[in-house]
RNA sequence: GGGCGGAUAGCUCAGCCGGGAGAGCGCUGCCCUUACAAGGCAGAGGUCACAGGUUCGAUCCCUGUUCCGCCUACCA
């Protein structure tokens, strides 16, 4: 049964589309209820429609699909929901500005054709994320694919909002939200990006009504608001001002004056001059401040933070600044230049302070006035704290729990409403007559309500108003933050709110992976949601990773141009090598720094597997015998007790979720024991094809690689299938066959101490050929001895993998019987192995390691010796570590009296050359 | 301002419930030895940031300092 011949270097393009179509053809992705095996299930982090693939999402489903891949493999009924995230504002910018380049806007189109516009966009070029997805290899069930807008997830929206209102967890109000002047939308607190800039603190001198000669001087980074001055503050312990509490100021530029109070809350002495203006319609402390003095709101800034001529107006400022409709820099310039002109500037100096700004277009953000919805968040956030304080959630790594919880407890209100066309419009109405004066139509059939309006917040549009029985409705036109769906995606995806099979079986979710920036966005509302609506967690375990950085340690981003594309290096190296790359560098609360030199790397592991597969398949020709392992050879013993090792440690890292340690013991398994000396041990068995040696080693070599490519298959999915497939295998593929678990019968504990032996001495011979600069072809007489009598017999057992593995016939004999003159003598813990030198050796060189070795050894023993006579310390120390110190001293003696040994010897040999 | 994390070989990092300092990549030397030059063998390279403390013993625990990240916050 002579398998297929492999090409000489693996080419993953020839493999992995193939592959990737078998395996979804033959559904082993899909997931049914009636499967047995406990439920393992895991949510993707739904990526945005109009994203494409990026190093983090890479991450991120590379981690989700070994953990799938792996319980699946365990004979779990596993479940991965795919799906995609609407992202309202990201969506309608990428469509507005279609829009845009064709000369037109959705409001020329209305709001009906406009989403109708977005749908046929993502039909045509939303879900290219998906197919990239594919060619990671995700093993999602595409089958149940879910998009937050589909009808069912909508449904669930809807249910949740109606639910929440109903118990009095929405309301609907006017409050100062973050408004983006661009997108034209509220936007949530955690959706504001903080930026640390450089501004300037103005002083600005506000003459008294009654004395304008007098004026007390505020501080201000944002000069242009002050014409929505209502009031100023100082502290009312100030001995400075305290006195003027209760006058007036005449706010310069206005004909208004305006009171001087006392508030020890938003007032530091401290700070610029102790005196502060008071602006409540456009700073948030403003805002509370002026609540508490029942200050009236000027809003001088329009939607598009332009300044408002109502506003202007309201605020009676003096027409000929000409302020009108000027974007905010530039008012702000203006300004200070009137200010500065009619002698109201103090001074200006460099302040440091930080700038909100849009986290989808990076505007600066506004506090902005005007009716919103919300959810009162704390009576949701409670419980939410609770399940990770009491572990029914558990984040990893932990550190993130502190977090969390600091989060949790300071939250704050979420501002849910958007103003925007793409996503789950709001499901309230407004009675047409009851609302006369809250309902204004800014355009035609564009309208807004007031916070006066009263909504009829229902499942589906009312027919009657309770009210006054009128059929006449309005919808409200705002839509839902994005995350509102989000939030309800672990279980709104299995059918919530039927109590659908999928829901029962695979709710609560077994893992969620994400990464750290969508913590508080995302994670924290879905546990807050999926306790309120389902009574039970979303989900058991979170699993936070890094972000993935450039090799500098940068943020990748397409502006500073450092971005490594993922498809790109798919392509390069192969898929297989970018996630056992990302796997690797996967260490828990360390960002992944990636060099392109690091998937090479593991290009070049992969290329490892696939030609240890080549020689296993050369040699399989030939019949094989599976006789129990204890009657295997030492090689075949060797290799798997240490598999069996490596089985035990990568399930124990994946049960851990370090990814790095199960990536790294796999590599050094399959790299440095079973390539690098167990290939090499079982050559000569194949020297006479039908030995009982070349039989047993034969099914060694199967059934050891065989587990291996199972072991493997999770984090290098499409090697480990096309080597699994040629390798001699019962199934149909590897995706089902079951992870490896330890054999108890493989475990050779003697075996491996006797390798070791092996090793030591090998490692010795190469060290001397290296140092006699003997070609490594070179067939070498070599001598070995030693003291110890268990080493002795292992020697002479093991003497032919001795020989071949270092090429040279040995002879086991006291070292006094070696000859003096012609050989080179090298100890190692307890032996001595020799090796003939002949021709031109440069001696000097190796008597000078020599030397350097014997010192670094004398220096050890020096140090243990001292150890070993502080009475402190024998008297302290465990018995163990004493003995294990004393076993230690005793081997470095030994090597070190050989080493001198060795010394003097090669001097003398040096001596009767040059004679 | 508050919180968290980090500082270990040229680079990226692992290790550490306290007892001989590790890996990968890079570097040096020899080698195209029929699985693999995307390879083999051997090797160089580290007062484990700094200063104290606890201990028989500290890279590891504690305190402080410096530097670097990240999160968070209304200092106008």
């Amino acid at each position: 049964m002579p398998g297929r011949q492999l090409e000489k270097i693996y080419d993953p393009t020839q493999v992995e589309e193939r592959w990737y179509r078998f395996w979804t053809e033959k559904g082993y992705f899909h997931a049914t209820v009636d499967r047995p095996g406990a439920p393992y299930s895991i949510v993707i982090p739904p990526p945005n429609i109009t994203g494409s693939l990026h190093l983090g999402h890479a991450l991120n489903n590379t981690l989700q699909d070994i953990l799938i891949r792996w319980r699946r493999m365990q004979g779990r009924n596993t479940l991965w929901m795919p799906g995609t995230d609407h992202a309202g504002i990201a969506t309608q910018n990428v469509v507005e500005r279609q829009l845009l380049a064709e000369g037109t806007s959705r409001e020329v189109l209305g709001r009906e054709a406009f989403v109708k516009r977005v749908w046929d966009w993502k039909a045509q070029s939303g879900g290219s994320i998906l197919q990239q997805l594919k060619r990671l290899g995700a093993s999602c069930d595409w089958d149940r694919l879910r998009f937050t807008m589909d009808e069912g997830l909508s449904q669930a929206v809807r249910e949740v909002f109606v639910r929440l209102h109903e118990d009095g967890l929405i309301y609907r109000g006017e409050r100062l939200i973050n408004w983006c002047p661009r997108c034209l939308t509220a936007l949530s607190d955690i959706e504001v990006e903080h930026e640390e800039t450089k501004g300037k603190l103005y002083h600005i001198e506000y003459p008294l009504a009654d004395d304008p000669k007098t004026r007390l001087v505020v501080a201000t980074t944002r000069p242009e608001t002050m014409l929505g001055d209502t009031a100023v503050a100082v502290h009312p312990e100030d001995p400075r001002y305290n006195h003027l509490i209760g006058k007036k100021v005449r706010l310069p530029l206005t004909s208004r004056d305006i009171p001087i109070i006392g508030d020890p809350i938003l007032v530091d002495r401290e700070f610029g001059t102790g005196a502060v203006k008071i602006t409540p319609g456009h700073d948030f402390n403003d805002f509370e401040a002026g609540e508490r003095h029942n200050l009236p709101r000027i809003a001088i800034l329009n939607q598009r933070a332009q300044m408002d001529a109502s506003g202007l107006h309201d605020a009676q400022v003096d027409p000929s600044l000409n302020l009108t409709l000027k974007p905010v820099h530039q008012a702000r310039a203006l300004m200070v230049d009137a200010l500065r002109e009619r002698g109201f500037l103090a001074k200006v100096e460099d302040h440091k302070m930080s700038l909100g700004k849009c986290y989808r277009c990076k505007t600066v953000v506004e506090p902005y006035l005007s009716p919103q919805w919300f959810v009162k968040i704390k009576p949701l956030a409670e419980p939410a704290i609770k399940a990770v304080e009491d572990g029914r959630i558990r984040l990893i790594p932990e550190g993130w729990v502190n977090n969390y919880l600091g989060w949790m407890r300071d939250i704050k209100d979420w501002c849910i409403s958007r103003q925007i066309w793409w996503g789950h419009q709001i499901p309230a109405w407004y009675c047409r007559s009851c609302n006369e004066d809250a309902i204004i139509e800014a355009a035609p059939n564009s309208f807004t309500m007031t916070s006066d309006a009263k909504p009829v917040v229902a499942r589906t549009a009312p027919a009657h108003c309770p009210d006054c029985s009128a059929s006449d409705f309005i919808r409200d036109p705002d839509v839902l933050d994005t995350w509102f769906s989000s939030a309800l995606w672990p279980f709104s995806t299995l059918g919530w709110p039927e109590q659908t099979p999928e829901l029962k079986t695979y709710y609560p979710t077994s893992t969620l992976v994400t990464g750290l920036d969508i913590l508080f966005f995302w994670v924290a509302r879905m546990i807050m949601m999926g306790l309120k609506f389902t009574g039970n967690v979303p989900f058991r375990d979170v699993y936070i990773h890094a972000l993935v950085r450039d090799a500098e340690g940068q943020k990748m981003s397409k502006s500073k141009g450092n971005v490594m594309d993922p498809l790109s290096v798919m392509e390069k190296y192969g898929t297989d090598a970018l996630r056992f790359t990302l796997a690797a560098m996967a260490s828990p609360g360390r960002d992944v720094k990636l060099a392109e030199e690091r998937i090479e790397g593991y290009r070049n592991f992969a290329n490892k597997i696939w030609n240890a597969a080549r020689f296993i398949l050369m040699n399989l020709d030939g019949p094989r015998e599976a006789a129990p392992p204890k009657d295997r050879s030492f090689a075949d013993r060797w290799i798997l007790s240490r598999l069996n090792r490596t089985i035990r440690d990568v399930n124990a890292s994946l049960e851990a979720y370090r990814f790095d340690q199960a990536s790294s013991q796999i590599y050094h398994f399959i790299w440095h024991e079973y390539c690098d000396w167990y290939l090499e041990l079982v050559k000569p068995s194949f020297q006479s094809k039908d030995s009982a040696d070349a039989k047993r080693t034969r099914q060694t070599l199967v059934e050891s690689f065989e587990t291996l490519q199972r072991l493997l298959h999770p984090v290098m999915p499409f090697i480990t299938e096309e080597i699994w497939q040629t390798l001699p295998h019962e199934g149909d593929s590897l995706v089902i066959q079951r992870y490896p678990v330890p054999i108890p019968e493989w475990n050779a504990k003697d075996i491996e101490a006797e390798f070791a032996v092996l090793e030591q001495f090998v490692t010795t011979v190469r060290t001397g050929r290296a140092q006699l600069n003997y070609q490594p072809g070179k067939v070498l007489a070599l001598y070995g001895a030693t003291s110890r009598g268990e080493q002795l017999t292992t020697l002479r057992h093991l003497l032919p993998f001795i020989e071949h593995l270092s090429r040279g016939s040995v002879k086991l004999a006291a070292v006094e019987t070696w000859p003096t003159d012609k050989v080179l003598r090298l100890p190692v813990e307890g032996m001595t192995v020799g090796l003939v030198v002949e021709g031109e050796v440069d001696l000097e060189k190796v008597l000078s390691r020599l030397q350097k070795q014997s010192e670094e050894k004398e220096q050890e023993i020096q140090r243990l010796e001292a150890k070993l006579h502080n009475v402190e310390f024998t008297s302290k120390a465990p018995a163990e570590v004493i003995r294990e110190h004393g076993d230690r001293l005793r081997i470095l003696q030994q090597d070190s009296r050989l080493l001198v040994g060795s010394g003097q010897q090669l001097r003398s040999m040096m001596q009767s050359r040059k004679e």
